[in-house]
Order: C-alpha cells, then structure tokens, then sequence
DNA sequence: AAAATAATCCAAAGCGCTTTGGATGCAAAG
DNA sequence: CTTTGCATCCAAAGCGCTTTGGATTATTTT
C-alpha cells in the first residue's frame, strides 16, 4: 500500500480518467516492483466475465484421432487471445459427453464463448448452442443447418470444382477422389465441388473411384493403390489433405509411376507448420488455405461478439487459391480413350 | 431456494459429512433439475484454487512451428483434466515473451501449476518456474539443469542405441542419423545414443552423415537426399520422427532404391493418431513410445502434487519398445567393405 | 469574496462461492 | 428430569476485485 484507497489503485490500472497522471504513474511504478497483478478470479467475478474462450474437442474412441490442423489453428487464435487478454480453454471430450461440456462451461460460466470445430452437416451442436445462450463462432459451416451463425469458412466447393476443371484442362477424364470424412461438412462440399466439374464437362461420376475417411497418410496410401489396381485407373487424383497425399504419392511411387507425369496429384493445403508444401516450388498443386490465418481471423470474429463491438453475425468466406506445384502434367497419351 | 441455506447447499454439493442423506438428495436434484452448476471463478476465488493447468507453447517467429505432438499429448491430458474437474489453459506465446506469461499465470493466479514442453539443454524455464514458486512437471528432461524437478521422459539415449545396435547387428556400417534440432534436450540425448552404439562396435562417428533440425518431412527428404548423393551414402538411416521418416523414404524411393533392402531406416514413432505406423505390420522399424499416455501419466502427476497427495517430487522413465517392421533388412552385399 | 465547477480521491457494497463458529433439536446417558 | 453428545442446519465473514455514489480539495467564474 501507498496510501491510496483500492478504488484508485484500480482505477489507475484500467487507465480510468478520474485520477491524475501522476498517482498512475505511482500506481504502475509500484505494481510493476512488486509484480502486481489482479488477480484473475476476483477480477472475473466483480466484472461477470469470464476473458476466456473454450475451445471443445471431440475425441472418438478408440480412433481418438485429433485433428492435425488443431495446433496450427490454435496457434493463430492463441496470438489474438494473448492480444486481448483472452484464455484460451481447451476441453478434450468423448464425444458422446460433449453436450454435457457445452453446458457445464455456460452453467459455470467458465468461458464467454466458444470456438465452435469441425461442423457436420447438419451439426447439433450449434442448435445447443443457440439454445443455452453461450455465444459462439464456426469453423467452417454446417449445410441443413437454416438458422443465421457466424462463421468463417473456405470455399471447399469452388475450390475442388476448379481442381477438378484444371485436371481436366490437361486432359484428365478419369480423376480419382480421397476425400475426407463426408459426414464432415467441408467434405461433403468438396465432394460436390467435384462433382460438378466432372458434370460440367460430361464426365460420368463414377463412384468407384471415390472414397472417403480420415485423412491420414495410410489411407491415402491404401485409398490409391486399391484405386490403381483397378482395370481403369485414374491418371489422376484430388486429395483432401496433404498428409493423405503423402500417402497417395507413395502408392504412385511404389509402382513405379512418375507423379506428374504418369499420374497426377492435386491436393489441399492447411499450410501446416510442420507439412510444408515445398519451399520455392511447391511439390504439389494444391488448393491452399492457410489455417492458422482462420484462426486469427475467427477469433477476432468471436471477441468482438463477446465485447460487443459488433452486432448480428458475421460471416467471411474464404477462397482458396490454387497453385500449380510439380505434381500436375498432360494426361499420358495413353489414356486418351 | 427451497429453504436451505447456501451452507447447507453447498455441502450437500460437495459431499461434506454434516448434512443428512435426504437432503442431499433433494438438493442434488433441484441442482439437475435447474441446471445449477457453481460458478467456476466464485469457487476459485473461495477456495484459492484455479483448479486449471497452464501449457505454455512457445512459437518461434517467423517459423511458428507447432510441435506436431502436441495435439495428441493434450488428447492424453485432456482425458486426465475431465477426470479431475480440472481446465487445460493454452497460452501460445512468441518465444521472447516466455518468461512474462510464466510470471503473468503466477501472478494472476490463473492456474495451479503448469505443464512444461519440449525442454532444452540448460533449459532456463526451469530455474524460473522454481524462482516463482509455481508448480510444475516437465515433459523430457533438461540436461545441465542440476536442480530437481519432476519429470517423465522417454530413455531417449538407450533407445537410439538400441536402435543403433540393430542396424549394426544386421550388417550396417554406415548408418545416418536424421535429427530433430540438438538444442532440444531429446535429440541431444538421441544423438548420444547413436554414437554410444557406433562407437561400442569400433564404428567411427562421422560428422558428415548426421543432421539436425526442425522434424518436418522435407527436412527428412533432403537430409537423405544429401547423404545418398555422397560418395560413400548410409545404408541405412535413424530418424527422429516419423514425418520425417516419410521424407526419408521419399528420398530413397526417388533414387529406385528399395527400403529394407537397399537402405534400411528406423525411427522413431510417437504413436500419432494421424501418422499410424502402418496397421498390423508397421511400415518402419521403430522405437516407439505414446505420447499420449505420456499426456496422461504427466498430467496426474501434476495434479497429484497439486492436490498434495504426493510430497516432493517424481520421476518416470519409460523405455520406448523397438518394433521391427519392413523398413529394415541385411546390409546389401556391396557395402560389405 | 462567495459560488460554481472541475479534478481527485475514497468508503462501502456486491460479485457467488466456501468455511468458521455456533445454534437447534433430539436421542442416549446419568 | 437434567445433562451430555450427536446429527443437522445456519448466519456471517471473507476471498480480491470493480463500481456506485459521494466527499474533499483546488481552480475558475461571477
């Protein structure tokens, strides 16, 4: 104490006009001595906010597979979080319990709001959501969904019909699929992104040569071998992510094919940390995405709901931009049916 | 309200012996019925509890990796917080302002203790963590750090040399050592181990076909690239990561070679749920370890001692298993020198 | 010089819990 | 019939802040 009443000191650390420039600067000389600061609790319960986000993530047992783009993600929230003076609270859930979380994170009020990952179509969560009160952002969107959420999402279906048309540009007709899971939303997007650019230029859609799971490296290696073996390969494939493109390559490899040359591979690109997609020259063509950049961007979205900067909805939809890498070429002449 | 005082209530809640069977009922139920759940940040300031755990996840501007392992290590933790009734807080923070979130989460009060990643050598967070006086446990060790601590590591040494031993054992001489970057304590403790193992079979360690850097695939791609282009090239490779390992194996199978026959490679495997090893046969010859019950294992032991159940500190080393899979075979005949 | 205004500061209430130190009633013991 | 002990319950203080509604002093204005 310095002789100064509570109130002061407070109000001098929120930088409150009603006390003068030179008690304040006595007041932060002295706090940063005795390295002061309030504490998070108290400070949270005389205020009613919480300065917190939660970040729910549903683990599927036995698979419990988590997200690989997760970190990056987080990571570009994180840097909004600690701009704003925001926690970042994650909740690792069975999934079978995570409306149970939803509820217990409002009832307690534990956080302000949270960051809503991985719709599905027709999600229930965001119904919850709605329901409890407990403020909210999407990443990505939940087709059937009709009621108005804030969201930020990418162009999954304009950015698989273009691959799908840049394929077939260079003479594609048969193009394989390793999608994502499909009850995930953006999967089911990308699917109809490709879709419609097989139909848009008179190519049959042929089931057997699509699949879908989670995306890891085996199951694109699995996914393409199996789509390789058949009578009627593709010569090429348009792949949901770059580590299930990894395995895809390996399949092409295996067999002695030459990728972009033999067959052809258009993947998208988080642009992970740690999964970069070549350094100068990309290795694959790829739709590109930068997921970190969501999270910045979502965040900010969520923290001005929660602070009340802005009213209503909000929604950004992105567009992924396609770059050509070295894993694309002419259809081989062969195939030229 | 049903007549009772907040006392009474709150003791029913928090299954204190003085309150008698019938009304804990009733209160429990009107507790359910409306979903009554106490406010977290009430209860913490009551108590002097956060009942939280910090993560404090250093990025390294402008390369801003996130550990890949990360995600997987929290699902393990996760698991272990649900459990408790505790909240996992995530501060991503620029390496530089490290030491102010430490002091900031300290001060604050925010969190009972926090969980320390990725430790390097003579790694100063730990003298700080001591200094502040806030609970800690550490996933690795930092070696040169002479005070105690507690912590979980994997015998990264005995693994690589095992490892190491392996490869010699089946006729390899020359063996690379693809490395995750020395600073971090792991990769120094893996690169002992390596050349434990050389220098035990009268094998000379040589400088030029041992690398060190951040895990990601290319790193591992032109890292094996390079050595295969010397003139005397490894026939065999240890690698840190199985990102990596993919890289090294594009490598290899980009130069027509067969891995297991004409070059063999072991890594190490985390178990990450995105990069399965391969199913029932694994793809690589690996030292394997899970990170995620590594998550769990550490978690516990934080809260333990949080909670005081456990006085003074603790030390768990696991031995990672090495696992044979196709990615390993006899040296070929040629380099039988 | 008195009155009005502005600039500083403060006392006390309140945020929603836990916990201390009784109070009350009832059965068992003297 | 009084005392002791036990089982239940409660009133009130306190956790460390913010914020409301003044109080006090200094500065202008009339």
């Amino acid at each position: 104490m310095l002789g100064l009443s509570q109130t002061t000191v407070s109000r001098a650390l929120n930088g409150f006009p009603e006390v003068s420039d030179s008690t304040r600067q006595k007041v932060q000389a002295a706090a940063l001595q005795h390295n002061y600061s309030p504490n998070t609790r108290a400070k949270g319960l005389a205020t009613g906010r919480a300065n917190a986000i939660g970040h729910v993530i549903p683990i599927n047992r036995p698979h419990e597979m988590v997200n690989p783009i997760f970190g990056d993600f987080i990571s570009g929230a994180g840097e909004i979080y600690s701009a704003n003076n925001f926690e970042m609270i994650l909740s690792v859930v069975e999934e079978a319990n995570e409306e149970t979380v939803y509820r217990a994170l409002k009832s307690r009020g534990t956080v302000d709001g949270v960051l809503l990952h991985g719709p599905k179509m027709n999600d229930g969560r965001i119904a919850l959501l709605h329901e409890i009160e407990l403020p909210f952002v999407v990443h990505g969107r939940a087709s059937g969904i009709t009621t108005d959420y804030s969201w930020l999402d990418v162009n999954n279906t304009r950015a698989f019909q273009r691959a799908t048309e840049f394929l077939i540009d260079l003479g594609h007709r048969r193009i394989g699929l390793v999608n994502g899971l499909e009850t995930m939303d953006f999967a089911h997007r990308r699917r109809r992104g490709y879709e419609a650019g097989l139909t848009s230029n008179d190519i049959e859609i042929d089931p057997s040569i699509m699949q879908s799971s989670d995306m890891t490296e085996s199951y694109g290696y699995a996914a393409a071998s199996e789509m390789l073996e058949s009578a009627h390969a593709p010569t090429a494939f348009l792949v949901s992510s770059i580590i299930s493109a990894l395995g895809v390559r390996r399949a092409i490899e295996e067999r002695a094919l030459v990728l972009g040359k033999d067959v052809s591979v258009v993947t998208h690109d988080d642009t992970l940390s740690y999964l970069a997609n070549g350094a100068d020259v990309p290795i694959f063509t790829a739709t590109r995405s930068s997921v970190r950049d969501a999270g910045r961007a979502l965040s900010q979205m969520l923290i001005s709901q929660i602070k009340g900067d802005i009213k209503g909805t909000q929604h950004i939809l992105l567009e992924a931009e396609l770059t050509v890498g070295r894993s694309t070429g002419p259809a081989p002449a062969s195939s030229n049916s």
